[in-house]
DNA sequence: TAGAACTGTTGACACGTGATATCAAACACA
DNA sequence: TGTGTTTGATATCACGTGTCAACAGTTCTA
């Protein structure tokens, strides 16, 4: 308690949270005694009368959790330092009651979701008073989701040495998939507009024997393009297509997501899909900054576009 | 409040905390209520009057986050569940200090640290009432450190097929590099004692442009080995000798660590090492549960023993 | 000059919990 | 019956903060 500062609780206080009018003198005599005795406010005291803590919690879904989503992160925490919001990372569990729940307890003021939360779970976070961003937009449809729109720009360029039968590589292990669902559904819809017949979904283990079953069960002569969910995937089904001989991209053209460092060491070199974060970070950081005003409208609806970019490698 | 079951508030924290006696009976209809009622404790309200949260903070490196912290993650969690503590993970930032004030902003009851703490963030952290995890060991040498064990494994792992020069391979990016240092030590505190030349130490960027450069800056017509700090990194050095047309593993061997699925995917196949976790979590998991009885007894020293697996691919 | 308006500061309360001392009732014993 | 003991439940305080009404001092207005 920086009390002693000559001035009353109450003063520091205002002092530190800018409600009253205080002249200059006062401000600066407060200031200086807070930092002297190194005083932080408790953030228990703080929310307990604020009935919600300085929290932002960002949850991670149950999966690989790659370089992209750890650039993420280091963004969004540098973000919410300047919003004086402390950061509290959640790696989503195998049941999302509970993960739900470990959330709640927080109290958190605002939620930063990377797809674990369903319709509900946002309802209950928001009815808690806090807020859920990526705030939900008019047009966030599936055809809108980023996901759908690698699906469908990767069957393009899967097709990109003229017509094969199209596979979407889902990765296969103990953990969850929230990405991957969408892919192929952008997949699906990409092929059925344009007269395709119906992609095929494969899963795929991340070792030799696996991925080399999955693949001689799926591959029957003619060439086939597999659309990884992500460049893991893509270096298995590779390895899988090495054993069993295939030529590439002759009879096998595969393409993964996420342009990793491994992805482009590799011979051959492996096609893949960048995806930029700025966008999503743009959108995040607005959200972020109308959590201040606690103004509801949204920034001008920022920019929607998804610059995604091919690197093209050596195996479509 | 579920003081509406019919009784008092002091009595439903007795109930609660186990501390009075209580019969039977009453005990019932105060869980029933609160039950009923999804009463669940205020966190800031314990907080506030216990001076400490039931928060426990894990503080992860600034560097690669890979599949091994994030089971080991996945375990902490889990086993905190249990303990009825909110698992928070901290990614730690750029700044140091920033990092250790994020941690002291939660007052927290136990901090589990892989590898950012410095001894007197240990002791700041200690003076403030938090346990940090693992705890210091009288035998927490250097020569004890994994780490350290590591680079002499990976010595004896390239020396294999007959003497070489050694070289350790560390990872050059924007990100910090908490555990390279003590492999490197461990090589050189090898090669010495066996009367090798002190191994050097070249940094290797996760491009082929940059590797490239580096391994051919390092080459010299004579046979070497690049004990890597981890997969990545051996890939990019494999790819760098594969564009300068070295044979591996006659004039390069190379060795990861991680034991990835990209490693043994690729061609040739990685050689690496793939570390146990479960020593590693049973040790935080003993200094978790004596967390509860708050006994500051070492439960019997549990074993000290690495269990470390040579994974022998094509590259040695 | 009396009253009104404004400025700067403060006392008091509430938030939800854990701990301690207290209290009423029932019971044992002389 | 009177006294001491045990049992079960509660009133009260403390934790550290944000907010609000109130207060003393000063300046403005009629």
């Amino acid at each position: 308690m920086a009390r002693r500062a000559g001035v009353s609780r109450a003063t520091v206080s205002h002092v530190l949270n800018g409600r009253g009018r205080i002249p200059e003198e006062t401000r600066q005599r407060v200031l200086a005694a807070a930092s002297e005795l190194q005083y932080t406010p408790s953030p228990a005291g703080r929310a307990l009368v604020r009935g919600r803590s300085d929290v932002l919690v960002i949850v991670i879904p149950h999966t690989t959790f790659g370089r992209n989503l750890q650039d993420l992160v280091d963004d969004i925490t540098a973000q919410a330092d300047t919003h004086d919001l402390s950061v509290v990372v959640r790696f989503a569990g195998p049941d999302p009651e509970e993960t739900l729940a470990a959330v709640q307890h927080f109290r958190p003021v605002a939620v930063v979701d990377f797809g674990v939360l369903g319709a509900a779970d946002r309802d209950s976070l928001e009815a808690s008073g806090a807020v859920v961003i990526p705030k939900l937009r008019p047009d966030d449809t599936l055809e809108n989701n980023a996901n759908f729109t690698i699906g469908e720009l990767m069957v393009q360029e899967l097709l990109r040495k003229g017509p094969r039968r199209l596979v979407f590589g889902a990765l296969l292990d103990e953990r969850s998939d929230p990405f991957g669902p969408a892919r192929y559904e952008g997949m699906k819809h990409w092929a059925q507009a344009h007269g395709l017949p119906i992609p095929r979904r494969m899963e795929i283990p991340l070792h030799l024997a696996g991925a080399r079953a999955a693949l001689q069960a799926e591959f029957a002569d003619e060439p086939i393009g597999v659309a990884c969910y992500n460049d893991a995937v893509a270096l298995a089904v590779l390895a899988a297509g090495r054993d069993l001989g295939l030529s590439v991209p002759g009879h096998l053209s595969v393409m993964g997501v996420d342009a990793t460092a491994e992805g482009q060491l590799v011979s051959p070199r492996l096609t893949t899909l960048k995806a930029d974060n700025g966008p999503v970070m743009a959108r995040i950081a607005a959200d972020l900054t109308s959590l201040d005003g606690r103004t509801g409208a949204h920034p001008g609806t920022p920019e929607r576009t998804r610059p995604f970019t091919v690197i093209r490698g050596e195996t479509t």
